[in-house]
DNA sequence: AAATTATTTCGCTAAATAACGAAATAAACA
DNA sequence: TGTTTATTTCGTTATTTAGCGAAATAATTT
């Protein structure tokens, strides 16, 4: 009934991107395959004016859509799976004309990685379990 | 009815862990932040004569507990969590004595992180959607 | 062996979510 | 302008899952 904000289609990207919701984005199988398929295939990338990083060509969503589940038809399924990855920050959608082209925002994946390889058998942080005083967090 | 194999107590460990799995893992907030907490702390690691990776040291469930939740008691959610991290491959439980010791293992983490990082901005694989004869749209 | 301590599994419920088709929206084209 | 093409959003349903307390299991102590 009520019609939604004709403005903004897409909600914001998570600026400061919660780790959870990126790893989550990519926990599910065919979020996997669809991420996988953008990292083997979009891969120039082209700088703006304004420094934002945008796929110079990359699959539109209905070649995302062929590919994942091999039929002719767009599906909302996959069109929701590459909302959540955008939303976590891990693949970039925009308009090029009448389609939607998606890239991978190298960026945040290569950020990613390299949080699970830092303090990979890092000792420097050892508050082990002994100290277990204020364990009261305000979030 | 029927009880279950007392044998084994645990749900073997992927041997070739998925890696939607691992993301999925991680995915939760609460057992990312358990996930962060073994990392922070259980850093020595001792490696076996068979060649497995064992945790020389490193927190117990309840201290893992006593950390996240802020309680005392040992809750079946932490638990479960674990339970879930460790199926994955990414952490490693065993009892010692009366308690169940954590720690992370390092190898699938690194393996998880080199992942994300190896082919980023790699255009090797460039097989893009060309190949697709019969996609109507190009620009 | 019974009691204690530490932890996991089970059963439940509520919330999240993946899949799907239909309707809505957006750009391009006739 | 209305139509077509490309994609997103909406509404629904079925499945998954996080959290919780109670019961079960396991090693230890008495």
């Amino acid at each position: 009934m009520t019609k939604q904000s004709p403005l903004e289609l897409k909600e914001p990207v998570k600026l400061r991107p919660d780790r959870a919701a990126m790893f989550k984005a990519l926990g599910e199988p065919t979020r996997l395959r669809i991420f996988e398929f953008l990292r083997s295939c979009c891969c120039p990338v082209s700088v703006d004016d304004s420094g934002d990083i945008r796929p110079a060509s990359g699959p539109t969503v209905g070649e995302v859509c062929c590919r994942i589940t091999g039929g002719e038809r767009i599906t909302s399924t996959i069109s929701e799976h590459l909302k959540e990855l955008r939303i976590a920050g891990l693949i970039t959608v925009e308009r090029r004309g009448k389609n939607m082209v998606c890239g991978v925002n190298e960026d945040a994946v290569s950020s990613l990685g390299k949080y699970l390889l830092d303090n990979s058998s890092d000792s420097s942080n050892n508050n082990c379990c002994g100290d277990k005083d204020q364990l009261n967090e305000t979030e």
